[in-house]
DNA sequence: CGTAGCATTGATTCTCTTCAAGAGGTGTGG
DNA sequence: CCACACCTCTTGAAGAGAATCAATGCTACG
């Protein structure tokens, strides 16, 4: 462990993701003001609820280290994964200027989150319009990504379905300047399902069958792009 | 054709639905200096194209009378109609903060929509607390409905994403201050077997139904809702 | 009044869901 | 270190639901 980490309260400045979390133009004097309002990070362990449906929405998040997933429970009993967040990504915008909570967000592995109070946030991007200017980015790139994963949802089978949820996951990872071709999926098979409105055998078989023309190779929770572009093609999802 | 609105340039305060497109505790001066920045607005016919998949995002709008969709032109050459928009309802923000626009608007029939140049509304969200909070909140509104969508769209059967697209529209309408138990869907089916991930035979086959069983009565566009109650029933969907 | 687009209805095919069983992996306790 | 139990993932077979293809009926508008 870093001993800077280890040792200095949270600064922005010290975390990797910070062009992730803020635009890459933002001053370092903005940054402090940001840095200023967000508590000490803690570690939180798998399974762990960030906030709960119904909470008082007051708090978003923006994920550190780990991965997490949105979800709401449907009257019916059956749970509806609304999205997974990774490192430098921003969890809770639905609840911004709204009362309560509306979905449930839960760690899938040890994570840490940075809390960012929305009084203090959205009193601040008074001040700096270059803040005010991301938040409404976000919550606008938010609002397209939806509009693409409705597009997976009403979009016709399961292999495109399942295609798209790896073409879009690989893009994240390039994002975080990570491989856009090992990918793992730190959500369960069912999670996955829940996203995509698929039943949990159906993903497992149309990985199975993605694997079997050779454009990925499954094992398990690990997944490996071989051809990026067929499956893109399967996908179809380039009308961004 | 009313004497004001011909003679007179458009005000928010003479527009019946300025409580809808702003907070009802919006302030006459905050509507003075709304109002100072949004254009006369024009009456388009039905079909038009208000923008256009890869304009520049410059302008967000309110609709005025009428109604519109928003649609995706996708790489096979479907179309994913991603939403509807009624009278006091804000089309556009998923390009709030975006250099282009991601779908195409289009009317649906005779509509007027007030054109909102982004530039002066973030500029003046920022001298307007209120203003910002309300954008804030529309926007989290906007993603809120998405994943009430996705809920349909991965929710199952037919008829379960028919009810809850009428129950959702039948809410709209009393947000109006309209009678919601009779609808008029001003979309082809086409457009909302696209929205809810359907073909549109599913559709009218779904919508007989549900007037089979008494729910509702189905003429055309014009839809009448017997029993709210049922029909929420099946939509399972009151999970907000 | 006629035409063109839109909506309904029917028959068939195909995909996904469901139910069910088995395999792989992981963590715990002996 | 091994054995067992638990959980997740995979794989299989049967059934239900929607998509598709195709034809008819309706409505609105010129």
């Amino acid at each position: 462990m870093s001993h800077a980490a280890a040792s200095h309260a949270l600064h922005c400045l010290d975390c990797g993701l910070h062009k992730l979390c803020f635009p890459p133009t933002f001053s370092n004097e903005a940054l402090d003001s940001v840095a200023a309002i967000i508590g000490q990070p803690p570690v939180l362990p798998r399974q762990h609820v960030i906030y709960r449906s119904g909470d008082n929405a007051d708090t978003i998040y923006a994920v550190r280290s780990g991965s997490a997933k949105t979800s709401m429970l449907l009257p019916d009993g059956r749970e509806l994964v609304t999205g997974f967040y990774l490192p430098g990504e921003v969890m809770g915008l639905e609840n911004l200027g709204q009362e309560h909570c509306l979905s449930t967000a839960t760690t899938l592995e040890p994570t840490t989150v940075c809390a960012l109070p929305m009084a203090e946030v959205s009193q601040l991007s008074r001040q700096l319009p270059e803040l005010q200017g991301h938040l409404f980015q976000i919550m606008s790139t938010e609002i397209r990504a939806d509009y693409q994963r409705m597009h997976l949802l009403a979009g016709t089978d399961a292999d495109t379905r399942v295609a798209g949820f790896l073409v879009g996951l690989s893009a994240r990872q390039t994002r975080r300047r990570l491989a856009g071709d090992n990918l793992r999926l730190p959500m369960a098979r069912a999670d996955l399902g829940s996203h995509l409105g698929l039943a949990l055998e159906t993903v497992s078989r149309a990985l199975g069958r993605l694997a079997d023309v050779g454009l990925i190779t499954v094992s398990g929770k690990q997944i490996r792009i071989l051809d990026a572009g067929g499956l893109q093609a399967i996908a179809a999802a380039q009308c961004a």
